[in-house]
DNA sequence: CTGAAAGCGCTAACAG
DNA sequence: CTGTTAGCGCTTTCAG
């Protein structure tokens, strides 16, 4: 293994010196540097990342903390975690990837080992057990997602009340009375995760004030689920016109269940999803929806937490603001003229 | 920060004595060892990440490089992903995540600093770029798929050609004459993915011995790309009764379009789909599948990994057999009386 | 603008 | 069974 002190050898200079080079914590003749920049590419050294986390007490590297549960849709988790990854080393960090497997004590593991930094957690429930521990405030730590009670915490979201409400603004005004929702998983509901609770309680809160009614029913993953689900909304609200689904793994089996019930959308029926763009536009019909900006989100949260790596700033809560785009799933509810 | 030192001076024993309990590497006598012991407990010790690794040129920590490519299905490298981290993490290992963006070049950052000790590879294309670093050899590691030539490495992946030769097999038996594979985007197949061209191989090959024929359309994810490729396929040749997929995310458009377009599965064409599990049975068909063992490959990478660390053998190939599932969506061809 | 040298916290001989 | 000690490779004062 090639050390500093090889390339200092090498170049003709001191140890120092090569890694104020590297650092550039002062200033150094252009020949000088130039020489041991000719040396280090010459030898092919790379810092021990060890010894220079046991010199500066700073590892360069961040951890993520998905979840390990797979009741929830995968993809925007993914895309999430590359996200912070790949922000991450603009920056110059890397990332370790920690599963929820450990729970708090994996938190304590890594960050009292010095082995990160800083922390980014996703899938936070409303009363997460992880949260006492970085309230209590040792370790920087960014949260994707919105606890009941984010004091002395920093998360960033998209402002998923805002969009539960934005879904029910768009389908009151285009008509429709009444409107079901469909939902994540029933455990992700189960689990207080707050994300589907907010946009639920938008959504209800809104509809309330146009006065149109809701009917709310969480589903499972995949076509058997949804056809039980879907059948009961309709046996007990027949006159249903509008839907919100916030659940990507029933999004298709949603329109083809509709179309072989002959429902055609958006004439019939129409559909308003919470999903990301390309779930949207993939769809067999083109899907009117909210976007969960994923990538935006992971980027976000690697950013807030390298300005709490610089200054420790109190607590700061990022909601992004949702937009709807509007496709070729929703219209004008079935009894409206069109004005 | 807490460190070994003063775990020593509390309790009564010196430094080295502390390292021994810890690493277990020499017996210590009961009474000690719980003396230690309490000591860490009760000032809340954890060792230092980076010290540890400068002292013992071992980082406890592997580096997985997961492509950043969005155009194959995530869910399966997301599960073998967090097979990796939980199987790490039975073995003291931690997970550094890095993305395909940096190409090679992470692979020398990455072990040339010793942040990690060894890597798993993902998206393994037949000619990778990564594989001169890896096949000179300092770094141990273990790829997660099969390039063209695995001489000098090590590993691990479905057996893909026997794969495909296991669909055709299927539908040969059935009495299928005419094949039509709906493979991954094509995009995937220009770089020469090893898994993409190794199913379609197998089961070319298959085909032709049992005399049936076969036409390979790549599709792209979504149910647009989709109507196109269905369509060229039913024209160029319309006796099409069988089908092989291999792309979950047109798994089920596939079967919506057959539906409207009143073909009955498995009644007028079968379908075989190599996916996970999961989308087999939530399918609308419950669909005869080869499954995709994302844990497993997961969990064989890094215990091949482990082994790698003990002893360094040469290449190694693991190649987990295929096994076929029947369930409701393949069936006799139409013109085969039942026997 | 550059060097010398003192650690950072831990591991692993070596010595008993 | 336990203690002493010499580094691991780097950062960062302190001197010049």
């Amino acid at each position: 293994m090639v050390t500093l002190a090889e390339v200092a050898r090498h170049a003709g200079v001191s140890a120092s010196t090569v890694s104020y080079v590297l650092s550039g914590k002062r200033s150094i003749s252009a020949v000088t540097r130039q020489r041991v920049r000719d040396s280090i590419e010459h030898l092919g050294y790379h810092p021990h990342a060890g010894a220079r986390a046991l010199a500066s007490s700073r590892s360069r590297v961040i951890a993520l903390m998905v979840p390990l549960r797979t009741d929830m849709y995968v993809p925007v988790m993914m895309e999430i975690a590359i996200a912070v990854a790949t922000t991450a080393r603009v920056h110059g960090y890397d990332v370790l990837l920690l599963t929820g497997e450990e729970g708090p004590a994996a938190v304590q593991r890594v960050t009292g080992s010095g082995l990160a930094e800083a922390m980014i957690l996703m899938d936070i429930q409303l009363d997460d057990e992880r949260l006492p521990l970085l309230r209590g405030g040792g370790q920087p730590a960014v949260l994707v997602g919105l606890p009941a009670d984010p004091s002395g915490l920093t998360c960033v979201d998209l402002d998923f009340t805002a969009t539960g409400a934005l879904c029910a603004d768009h389908l009151a005004e285009l008509g429709h009375r009444e409107l079901a929702v469909i939902g994540e998983a029933p455990g992700v509901y189960e689990r207080h995760t707050g994300f589907a609770e907010r946009t639920l309680a938008g959504l209800r809160d809104r509809a309330a004030r146009h006065g149109i009614s809701v009917l709310h029913r969480p589903c499972g993953g995949g076509y058997g689920s949804l056809v039980g689900t879907l059948g009961r909304i309709f046996d007990e609200r027949p006159g249903t016109t509008g839907f919100a689904v916030q659940n990507e793994a029933v999004v298709e089996p949603l329109l083809a269940l509709l179309r072989q019930d002959g429902r055609a959308v958006p004439e019939d029926v129409s559909v308003v999803a919470v999903c990301p763009e390309q779930v949207a536009t993939q769809a067999s019909v083109r899907l009117t929806s909210v976007a969960v900006p994923a990538q935006e989100l992971g980027r976000r949260a690697v950013e807030l937490l390298m300005a709490k790596l610089r200054s420790r700033p109190g607590e700061e809560v990022v909601l992004l603001p949702p937009e709807l785009t509007v496709r070729d799933s929703s219209g004008w509810a079935p009894d409206v003229n069109c004005r």
